[in-house]
DNA sequence: ATGGAAGCGGAGCATCGCTCCGTATTCACT
DNA sequence: AGTGAATACGGAGCGATGCTCCGCTTCCAT
């Protein structure tokens, strides 16, 4: 994940690398207009590529969204050890990594879907996104078991899907609040 | 909702009346196999019935979905009052209904997802299940504030949809447990 | 029986994901 | 600089799907 740009065993082509930044900035930036299910044509016509260039340097949809928000998902998930070394409960620290989880899928239109979904086509989605943060999600959640604060049979993945599928559809509906119904659900750990 | 049977203000022909008979039992059958997405060309096959005729007595997906769920939608809605009769507190109540209405979901592919959704061609299921279901959670919400049970600031129908994602993609994923994490959310609401 | 209303069917258009291969570009080597 | 092979590009094209539209069929009141 680290020696991916520094070794670059066979050069890649010149063109080949230009396009591969035009295409993730003008994804990113369909993805914030559309979407993350926005048609692969737009994004191959907004950056003026054909659309094998696409399916070339991301063959799947999944690879061209963690590419997009890999800084992102990073951030979240170092934010984790750093919460709980914070003075203060690790429910507490718990509490704000959710908040922060939250915020971030709450303003990608469709990524929470994407995420949950199986979907042939997204698994490598699903795997960056459990790779990253699970880990960091069972670091907390066994701190606060340890200290007692929450019950222990809920597990890493199963909450961080829960909170994930909070998230999907929040973002069209002024009554429907993902950050209060999530704050509900790690409410509802306390022992 | 029960007078659409009786009174034929103007008397449907037979062989649309059983179309749509036809059409319901198909689409019951698809939906389990398929969920609710499956391609209206497989609905019109299995009814042995041209695409026309589906989409003429449904006139969006949702209509379908909501004919085929109807009793079992009323069914839940139905419940909720009488879990309230029942000699336990009102949050039991709630437990109780919030499982019943998981149970309905989690065995329904897609339909959950579709819920949520506000796509057009969805507003009408959408419709179907705030209007049945969000006045009954509220009835039981209310109970158990009057009681004294649960805190004041969630309403019935940002409940119902946080549930209702809880079970997105429920199906699919051993690991994932929709009825432990509905139960947390409502753990949650205790005061 | 019969004519017009009600209903039917599926061809057809549009959209979208994804592939495939002829063409263009780059680069290492001379 | 010239050159040829490796690499990359582009977009036509295929299959799947949602949905419409209209000529044809079926029903039923008369």
């Amino acid at each position: 994940m680290t020696d991916r740009d520094e070794r670059p065993a066979r050069a890649k082509r010149a063109d080949a690398k230009r396009n591969e930044t035009v295409l993730l900035e003008a994804a990113a930036a369909v993805f914030v207009e559309s979407g993350v299910d926005a048609p692969v044509r737009e994004i191959a016509a907004r950056a003026q590529v054909g659309m094998g260039t696409i399916y070339r340097h991301f063959p799947t949809r999944a690879d061209l969204i963690v590419a997009v928000y890999r800084h992102q998902v990073d951030a979240c998930a170092e934010a984790g050890p750093r919460l709980l070394t914070e003075r203060i409960s690790p429910h507490a620290a718990l509490s704000r990594w959710v908040e922060l989880f939250v915020d971030f899928l709450v303003t990608k239109h469709g990524l929470a879907a994407a995420l949950g979904s199986d979907q042939a086509g997204f698994a490598s989605l699903h795997a960056y996104f459990i790779d990253r943060l699970v880990p960091v999600c069972e670091q907390i959640l066994d701190a606060a078991i340890a200290a007692g604060e929450i019950r222990k049979d809920v597990g890493g993945y199963e909450l961080l899907r829960g909170i994930g599928n909070l998230c999907i559809f929040a973002d069209d509906d002024a009554d429907y609040d993902a950050h209060r119904l999530a704050g509900l659900l790690v409410a509802g750990l306390r022992t």
